[in-house]
DNA sequence: TCGATTTTGTAACAATTGTTACAGCACATG
DNA sequence: CATGTGCTGTAACAATTGTTACAAAATCGA
């Protein structure tokens, strides 16, 4: 349990303090393989669930059944922990493991005691679905971006930060295409276009931003 | 106080009880005028907000400076109730008054109170954070439909309903596509081309759908 | 009722993205 | 080293949306 410990949701509880809570508490753990589905959307939130071991990525399908890529969470982080409570608490993204996974499951009445328990995990929990609410509205903004050059431009600047350098892209041309919600050939024409345009040295998965003004001004247009 | 009572936040609670939370505990009514700004997206959220008069709109500014309209707010409802908490709790959207505004403004510290005194206002709170999340979830699916006609499917199909027959519009075409993130004429664009594919039969703001199943299929086509 | 303002309808052209397909490159494995 | 798999680069064409501009229609207020 000393993931659990580190999990945002404990924090300034210490692992005696946690242990004690727990105590009198149903909890589970559960375990998925790679590629297994760990809830699908729709499905009832019951539970708190937090990662323990591995890797999750939660993805929404659109209309048309094509994913968008929502994040990646590992330990010690919770899942879905905004959408537990309220008239419709359905989960409203595929949740999939990675890779191999260790879950610690809380179904929701347990998790209501804890809630009143423990005024400390209250305010964390208050924190982090106000965070949560800041992640949502920050993908809509995203979202809203009207060209790939734009959400690419405010990809480059978050990933790349103030300090000028090559970067090495985190994630594949197809798995960033999917967080943006393009296809891939349409989101290596923008990477080209900006290299061929000066804004970006573009090798393979290492960009140098040449540009950064010009690269502000691609933001700027969205 | 009428209104107050009536807000989802405080379900469960009789008028003498809430005189009686509100008792000890510092809270203001506070007035704006048609176009007075409310919030700008950045400020902090400190308060709780509830609507107790009037109406209000939420906006989210694109790169750009192109406006996405989010909602449009009026009483019994709060607002921006999911952004208090967190590392961040700033306001992500415009808060604009629509016409003459009355909220009821309780400040944060306050609102803490509120919710160690009363188990039945703490969980009216985690409904509405729930609910919250789950409308800015959907405000993503929405946002990632990727044709015009996909957007106005969805929104047709949702405000016609089950039963076919005449609706009017209750928004104007520039209201619409602020909302569906699109330009005016490629919104009347869309419209018109699926008037003539005979998909509804639209006369100014009057719709009617003429082929749900067509309809249905451009849904699923994004 | 009339004038002012707002909304709607639309066309033509430009810009951007999607789709399809294939070749080449990089990396891992036997 | 050879092979398989996954990723990247790209072209050509199609589809969709944005932009600009203007006329007509609808709505609103005095």
């Amino acid at each position: 349990m000393n993931v659990l410990s580190k999990c945002p949701l404990f924090k300034g509880i210490n692992p005696e303090e946690l242990n004690a809570l727990l105590k009198d508490i149903h909890y589970q753990i559960k375990k998925y393989q790679k590629g297994q589905m760990i809830a699908m959307s729709g499905d009832k939130c019951n539970a708190l669930m937090i990662m323990l071991k591995g890797s999750v990525k939660g993805e929404m399908m659109d209309p048309s059944g094509k994913s968008i890529k929502i994040e990646d969470i590992e330990p010690p982080k919770p899942l879905a922990i905004a959408f537990i409570f309220g008239e419709e608490n359905t989960c409203p993204v595929n949740i999939v493991a990675n890779n191999d996974v260790e879950l610690f499951r809380l179904p929701k009445d347990s998790m209501i005691k804890l809630l009143q328990k423990s005024a400390i995990f209250l305010n964390n929990f208050m924190d982090i679905i106000s965070n949560r609410a800041q992640f949502l509205s920050e993908k809509i903004r995203f979202l809203s971006f009207q060209t790939i050059r734009g959400k690419l431009a405010h990809y480059l600047l978050q990933i790349v930060g103030p300090v000028d350098g090559e970067v090495i892209l985190p994630k594949s041309q197809e798995e960033l295409a999917t967080m943006f919600g393009v296809t891939r050939p349409s989101l290596g024409r923008a990477i080209r276009d900006m290299h061929n345009d000066g804004l970006i040295e573009a090798k393979g998965k290492s960009i140098r931003i040449l540009d950064r003004k010009l690269l502000i001004q691609q933001l700027k247009k969205g």
